[in-house]
RNA sequence: GCCGAGAUGGCCCAGCCCGGUAAGGCGCGAGCCUGGAAAGCUCGUGGCGGCAACGCCUCGGGAGUUCGAAUCUCCCUCUCGGCGCCA
């Protein structure tokens, strides 16, 4: 959320932002006119409280015909700031509904463009391996092993849901526990969150109202099933004002994340799109001088993961048309899958300014006596699970079917280094 | 799920029965005092609108009664305790 006082000072740039990340139907004039309205009202009804407050405070020690004139003038008055009253609740309520779908205003280093066409590739690392065979696609690799079914995870639980088997689920339990292992070393403290979340848990970083159609609504309760750890981990301080000493805070969590992927076709015969993934995620709270180097860093500690498990990958800056909602500047950390010689997005890290803090209410206090002020927030994936495991199937697979585990990973796996 | 008790400024807590300017303490800050400090004293310490004087709002949230609600009535949320159920 914007501070309104930015919105109403300056409302062509907020247009032209708009324009340039493609928001077309944003409610900005719909505010303005509210906003306008609403001010006018509130002094309005402002002064006819004082008069109340004023002859209130008389009224006891009068007598008699005075008295009875006195209360019979409040009574009007009374009447008069109830109407005015109801009709504020009216503004406010569009305010807020509008204020809430206006997106974060980018940061200047962020090139401006249409879609992920336009999207600035930052550098390409690693190597990609010279395969003798035509290598194949994850799925094909999976079924082959037996190590991931589609078919009964849509038995389970519908389209969209897969189960991994063997050594395909302890891959997985393998990857959460490096990430969250290098994440501590990094300076992340790790928890571990609810799964279901409030409805104010998602508007507090920015998933509701725009994403709410990519959402799981537990309608019985009004919950949320998460759609990633940056909620709950983001509003573990929702409401709070920390000491200019506590911060910055990181954290890392392991949790698995929901999306209904409404309108898209979800890939049924991989899991390159899914609707229930487990993600490791990092989550920082900053002061906001310096937010925007923290994400160079943040994104430095994505890309460890990645390089310890030697795989290619490139770094993408995201044009103001493909940017996320919340975020000021994104980065997205794309891996390299030869089977399918294509890039899978694995990683997004994003500084939101103060845009989260503002709608969670997370403040610190610069110093002792002064006011508190609201802080900034930075969150990026690290990485998501499925994704990495087609990058890993893809690019470690032998000609034999076999696939040969990361080194990093050996470890997590009682030392076994192929599969199959 | 049932019964009971609670929610008051950054924190603690009074006021509620019986409606009439939200008291006090802690912490923090500024000032006075002091050779310096402690103690003491004074002031400040939430949000909104004008952005200066000022005004309005704020007692978990909402609705109602009233000239006037922290206080009375109704609904809701959360916390704590007891009972029940249970992995």
């Amino acid at each position: 959320m914007l501070d309104v006082n930015i919105i109403r000072q300056d409302p062509e740039s907020i247009r032209q932002m708009l324009r340039n990340r493609n928001y077309s139907d944003t409610k900005l004039e719909a505010f303005l006119n509210a906003d306008a309205e609403w001010r006018m009202l509130t002094e309005k009804g402002n002064a006819l409280r004082k008069q109340r407050n004023d002859v209130s405070s008389l009224i006891p020690k009068l007598t008699g015909t005075e008295k009875t004139k006195r209360i019979d003038e409040m009574r009007l008055v009374s009447d008069e700031i109830k109407s005015i009253d109801s009709r504020l609740t009216e503004l406010d309520t569009i305010r807020e509904e509008c204020v809430l779908n206006i997106p974060n205003i980018p940061h200047g280093s962020v090139p401006i463009g249409k879609d992920a066409d336009d999207n600035v590739i930052v550098g390409e690392y690693g190597t990609r391996k010279k395969f003798k065979f035509r290598p194949k696609e994850h799925f094909e690799i999976a079924e082959a092993l037996d190590i991931i079914d589609f078919n009964r995870g849509v038995k389970v639980a519908g389209s969209g849901f897969y189960v991994l088997k063997g050594d395909g689920a302890r891959l997985e339990r393998a990857l959460i526990n490096y990430m969250l292992d290098m994440h501590q070393d990094q300076g992340y403290k790790e928890v571990f969150t609810p799964v279901v979340v409030t409805k104010n848990a998602v508007i507090g970083t920015g998933q509701y109202p725009n994403l709410k159609d990519d959402m799981y609504w537990l309608e019985r309760d009004d919950m949320w099933l998460n759609p990633t750890a940056e909620v709950p981990v983001t509003n573990l301080h929702q409401d709070e004002i920390f000491e200019k000493s506590e911060l910055p805070i990181s954290y890392t969590a392991y949790l698995p994340s929901f999306r209904r992927e409404a309108g898209k076709h979800s890939d049924t015969r991989g899991i390159v799109r899914v609707h229930e993934f487990n993600k490791v995620e990092m989550v920082k709270f900053v002061h906001p001088d310096g937010s925007f180097d923290v994400l160079e860093k943040l994104r430095n500690d994505a890309e460890d993961i990645v390089r310890g498990l030697e795989l290619p990958y490139r770094v993408l800056l995201l044009c103001t048309g493909d940017m996320g909602f919340a975020a000021a500047k994104c980065y997205d950390i794309e891996l390299y899958a030869p089977g399918r010689d294509g890039w899978l997005e694995a990683s997004s890290c994003s500084c939101f300014t103060d845009f989260q803090a503002r709608r969670a209410k997370i403040k610190f206090r610069p110093e002792p006596h002064l006011k508190s002020e609201f802080i900034h927030t930075l969150n990026g994936s690290g990485l998501a699970l499925p994704r990495t495991m087609v990058a890993i199937l893809e690019n470690y697979q032998n000609e034999d079917g076999t696939v040969t585990i990361p080194e990093v990973l050996r470890p997590y796996m009682r030392n076994q280094n192929t599969m199959g």
